[in-house]
DNA sequence: GCGATCAGTT
DNA sequence: CACAACTGATCGC
């Protein structure tokens, strides 16, 4: 293999520099404290964070990408020449420091956008989309690296200023209960900031959690004192129903957990009203105890799911990857040439030029303006093609998981090891080599 | 002790 | 069941 790469959440040998978009545990696989393979490339607040996670990890290898600003590297070619790259971070807004990448270079412009939620009406999203349009005004995108972890129309889920809200009224509907939310290591700080504001509560969280959080600069809101407030965070592993069940023998103890599960839809599209409340519906088939829960004759503005699946235990839609409307929104934006997944999971995984390739093509500013008014015929036509796929996407899941459950089936008795082939791939790409044209390849 | 792989958790 | 993010056991060195 050539030398002369550039790596991105990747970390195996052979590349001139590295780039760390956040330091999630599956974009830091096959790093470690004592990595010498090169420069490591990654936001202020990553870079802070980053010994932390890295206690001895050799700090002078780190190289801080000021967000929003050029930053020109000077690769080695195999035969000897210079090639000059030049990369920009923006604020991805994913967890605390994770940015995605703009490339530009011989290789043309690539776009990497690591893990991001791209959610509208937002300053700090509004000013990543500025960002992102005055790096790419003058380029043409040849590749977005993007997350398509909810990379499909049937994920569909509300803005986590929403879903924060919704976290709210549970606990506001729970009185008289302790409220236990899981979390991971880094991520969902906005969440426990804004039950604090809405509550006027500080928010219990475990002790590495707080230094962290002292990190991050949040110095009076955060505590490790359970005493002193009912609302507390515990890691996400840790936290269970039997857990809960536990602490529910000593005092009565609500769980919520702000992810992702069950907002799949099946019935989504068809006379399933997406704006019916799952609230109103729980509560007028009594699922709901009466004592001062959330009452149906409060506004219904949430049109994800809030699923209460376990008599201690709710499950908000709370992502910090973008919905599929989200992930649309920003190809639409950018137009790429060519879209290329950044996650391929276990299942289901789909190819995003699938649904996404009508939004893609060329991003030159003058046809952007122009678009204006053919951007509805062109949408309409897109959403058709787009419907279409989804019945055949349909097709493939079932087909997927037929195909799953008769392995299944054929090795019962036996504990899979087959699965653990199918099992998720690791993530980030290599995304350049000199003297090559543009390639790429999961890791 | 370290890294890689696998298994299992919510 | 689905997913992201994580811990922990085990193996080879």
């Amino acid at each position: 293999m050539e030398s002369g790469l550039i790596s991105v959440d990747r970390w195996a040998d052979g590349s001139q520099a590295y780039f760390l978009t956040h330091l999630h545990s599956d974009h830091t696989k096959g790093l470690s404290s004592s990595w010498a393979k090169g420069p490591l490339f990654c936001s202020r607040l990553t870079a802070k964070l980053f010994p932390f996670k890295f206690p001895h990890f050799n700090l002078s290898l780190i190289r801080i990408l000021q967000i929003g600003s050029w930053h020109t590297l000077s690769l080695l070619s195999s035969s000897g020449s210079r090639s000059r790259v030049q990369v920009m971070a923006i604020d991805a807004h994913h967890c605390p420091g994770s940015v995605m990448l703009v490339f530009r270079g011989e290789f043309g412009c690539l776009l990497y956008t690591g893990d991001f939620r791209w959610e509208a009406n937002c300053e700090r999203a509004a000013r990543a989309r500025d960002m992102l349009l005055g790096a790419i005004k003058d380029e043409v995108v040849d590749i977005i690296y993007l997350d398509n972890t909810y990379c499909n129309p049937s994920y569909d889920f509300p803005s986590r200023q929403v879903a924060a809200q919704q976290v709210v009224n549970i606990i506001l509907s729970h009185p008289e209960h302790d409220i236990v939310i899981g979390i991971n290591t880094l991520g969902k700080e906005d969440l426990l900031l804004h039950i604090s504001r809405e509550l006027k509560i500080k928010i219990c969280v475990w002790p590495e959690r707080l230094q962290t959080m002292h990190l991050l600069g949040f110095n009076d809101i955060f505590t490790t004192n359970t005493s002193i407030t009912r609302v507390r965070a515990v890691p996400q592993y840790s936290f269970s129903i039997d857990t809960l069940e536990a602490l529910n023998t000593m005092h009565p103890t609500i769980g919520i957990m702000p992810s992702g599960l069950p907002w799949v839809k099946k019935g989504l599209q068809k006379s399933e009203n997406l704006y019916s409340s799952f609230l109103t519906s729980r509560s007028k088939r009594g699922r709901w105890s009466a004592n001062g829960e959330v009452r149906s004759d409060q506004p219904v503005t949430n049109i994800g799911l809030i699923e209460r699946f376990h008599e201690y235990m709710y499950s908000v839609p709370y992502s910090d990857h973008s919905n599929y409307a989200e992930i649309k929104e920003f190809v639409k934006l950018v137009r790429p040439t060519k879209l290329k997944g950044i996650v391929s999971s276990s299942t289901c995984y789909i190819e995003p030029m699938y649904y996404l390739g009508p939004f893609c093509g060329v991003n030159r500013p003058a046809q952007k303006l122009h678009s204006k008014h053919e951007s509805k015929g062109s949408v309409e036509r897109a959403e058709a093609v787009s419907t279409k796929s989804s019945f055949h996407n349909d097709n493939f899941e079932e087909s997927e998981n037929k195909r799953i459950k008769t392995s299944k089936v054929k090795s019962s008795g036996f504990r899979l090891s087959k699965f653990s082939g199918l099992r998720r791939m690791s993530r980030g790409a290599k995304i350049y080599e000199t003297n090559s044209p543009v390639k790429a390849e999961k890791a």
